[in-house]
DNA sequence: CAGCTTCGTAAGTCATAACTTACCGTAAGC
DNA sequence: GCTTACGGTAAGTTATGACTTACGAAGCTG
């Protein structure tokens, strides 16, 4: 059930934003919090939750953390959004919507 | 700009139960809240958030509305999530890290 | 029409999570 | 070794959003 948190995650438009910059090239907290419009601990606070969702990676470089993108958490909200379009309960539930539609439910 | 919508109407588990139980078959709000440990009010404000993010569509039935399962919203979800999988942007952020890595920025 | 059902909205409460400042540990530079 | 830079965590505040009850509109029922 790790696409939960993959999509609590992404939800917050601050954290949307760090982890879209983070598409362009890794970065270290610090250059993450010049372009936020928040404090420091507030980036280090949602990159906590990222990384909790495995959307972003840490690498520590002597005093620094860097944050590079994580596809993992991706893939598991890709997968739980895939078994929406199962052709069986498409067609099941169309017919049960046409039923209900004519009055036999 | 939908699938900000999409992705914040999925964040709530009550909202997940909702959208997922309309996967089964259509149901009018009562029915659906009847499933939920929530009251029928809160049903309807989460069947709105759906709507507006284009998970459910209505249909009034008389008396009733009848909300079933609309796929636009995953489908503008799914194409967002599209976009991270770029082979371009993808190499770009490699040789980035790469470079960091080297202490070549 | 009177009463009952269905459901949306308004208003207010309460829990949560997004923020702040303050502080601490750790690594780097002089 | 002392100072400075980096970043995580604690504690407290504030904003948000998920809930409740109360109410009203619109439609079936007898």
């Amino acid at each position: 059930m790790t696409y939960e948190a993959v999509i609590i995650a992404l939800a917050d438009p601050t954290r949307r934003r760090i982890f879209e910059s983070l598409r362009v090239k890794s970065k270290t907290v610090g250059e993450l919090a010049e372009e936020q419009p928040v404090s420091r601990p507030a980036v280090s606070q949602h990159l906590k939750v990222l990384k909790n969702a495995e959307l972003v990676r840490v690498e520590a470089k002597g005093n620094r953390r860097i944050y590079s993108m994580e596809k993992k958490g991706l893939e598991s909200l890709r997968r739980y959004l895939d078994t929406f379009w199962s052709d069986a309960l498409e067609a099941y539930g169309q017919e049960i919507f046409r039923r209900i539609e004519n009055d036999e439910l």
